[in-house]
DNA sequence: GGACCTCCGTGACAAAAGTCATCGCAATGA
DNA sequence: TCATTGCGATGACTTTTGTCACGGAGGTCC
């Protein structure tokens, strides 16, 4: 374990490149790994398998036996349920630092839901095995997993609570505006937020398909509420979008 | 932690009477407290505290301040979501022997869920601080948490899953096999199982409202897949619904 | 330039979901 | 017994959702 802070020297870097530290800095920022020692995380991250996918592959599907967890390192991920008809639901995008798939390591089923790469990504595998050692060791980390799952645990509550209860537009409006909370800059045209890659995407996000994103932005554009602009749109009226999610009726 | 293994002595009996003995058994047998020593149980059971719920009654609200977790000892409850037009959405129903709320002590945010009583039920309160310290001492207790809560994750990803991708008609086909397959007697009119106490709980735990349920079990009724009479349901055609939830397109 | 591809926007339509109002039945209780 | 109440069934209607088909804008690759 202290082969990682040693990394840093010059013997080892022929073989241990540059690389390998990255991935331990990755490891360090993980909430559920947070708070372990140096030398922990060396013991996690020898046996970390770094990843990389291309846009669109596919990390694993779902159904398939849970082999262990993902660490994304660089990139995006999205996690989705695809029905027999083609259509996919989205039910979580993340970043670098989430993990991905704690839970079904430890229920002994199968993933429950596939994870493709948004973008170029970079992801590590930590086996079920060497997860199962850490968590019985250190007794914190199962209580960082749970802290985390909980988050999860709401998110899809949240989501069956918007499916259940509020049409398209409402959602849309929804998306918009955490949309606007999490990376919304100013502009002199109100709030920037950058759509996703597609409308298919979107549409995929808030459960819905392709022509209802397109007709409910263009009527949401129509009132003057927003304004679209490639990938870009631009939030001028939060108040309305605002008025807009709490009016389910 | 030593005072644990010290509840199981005498002296503490008497003041201890055996509906307090009863609360044991209860509790020996909840899946998170599997594999627990006797001791161990006594600790719980000494900090954990019975409370009586009338049908309908709420246990707690969503968005209250989590203050504990609750294990069903008899009776029923439903977790649930409501809407402000009223609707709700029932995500799980729990009977003896379940934990409820494992999930929101561990993150420190307030209840995601409203929790009611069925029947007339009894549910033991563990507090937060309890739980987290037994959690810390028993590593295995956060695992068996996990895997409980895997469960609970598959079962919400499986109602994001129908909400977004089936019809009515298909979530009541499925409902009704799901029934057929945990409590269904076998009778000379096929599977018998029974239905909620009424057709608006039915709707509210398949995501809808009251007539649509009316509707739907009548056409089932009209096509010969099943007979209703009252609060029971005769399957007579099990191959017939099972297509119904094989094909939402 | 031209063929091809992907994606967006739309109109037309069909199906499903949900709302509202009404009727009937059964249980309850004065 | 009769009024009340709660629930189920059902018809009529509106809204929402989803599907299909088409045309057009912009990109890429020969």
């Amino acid at each position: 374990m202290t082969d990682v802070t040693a990394g840093t020297c010059s013997d080892t870097i022929t073989t241990v490149p540059e690389t390998k530290i990255n991935h331990g800095q990755t490891l360090a920022k993980v909430p559920i790994f947070s708070g372990l020692t140096e030398g922990e995380l060396a013991f996690l991250l020898q046996r970390a398998v770094p990843r990389h996918y291309a846009t669109g592959e596919i990390v694993f599907g779902e159904g398939e036996p849970c082999l262990g967890l993902y660490v994304v390192e660089s990139g995006h991920i999205r996690i989705f349920k695809s029905s027999s008809g083609g259509r996919e639901h989205v039910l979580s995008v993340d970043g670098p630092g989430s993990s991905v798939a704690e839970l079904p390591v430890f229920d002994g089923g199968n993933y429950p839901a596939s994870v493709a790469a948004i973008d170029d990504a970079t992801l590590l595998f930590v086996s079920k095995q060497d997860f199962h050692a850490l968590c019985l060791t250190h007794p914190q980390v199962a209580l960082k997993v749970l802290r985390v799952v909980g988050a999860r645990l709401r998110k899809l509550v949240g989501i069956i609570e918007e499916l259940s209860f509020t049409t398209v537009r409402h959602r849309l409006a929804s998306f918009l505006l955490r949309l606007a909370q999490t990376e919304g800059k100013h502009t002199r045209d109100g709030t920037e937020v950058t759509l996703p890659a597609s409308n298919q995407e979107l549409a995929s996000q808030i459960g819905t398909v392709r022509e209802l994103v397109s007709r409910n932005l263009s009527r949401l554009q129509a009132e003057g509420v927003v304004r679209i602009d490639g990938r870009s749109a631009f939030i001028r009226d939060l108040k309305s979008l605002e008025a807009e999610t709490q009016a389910p009726e």
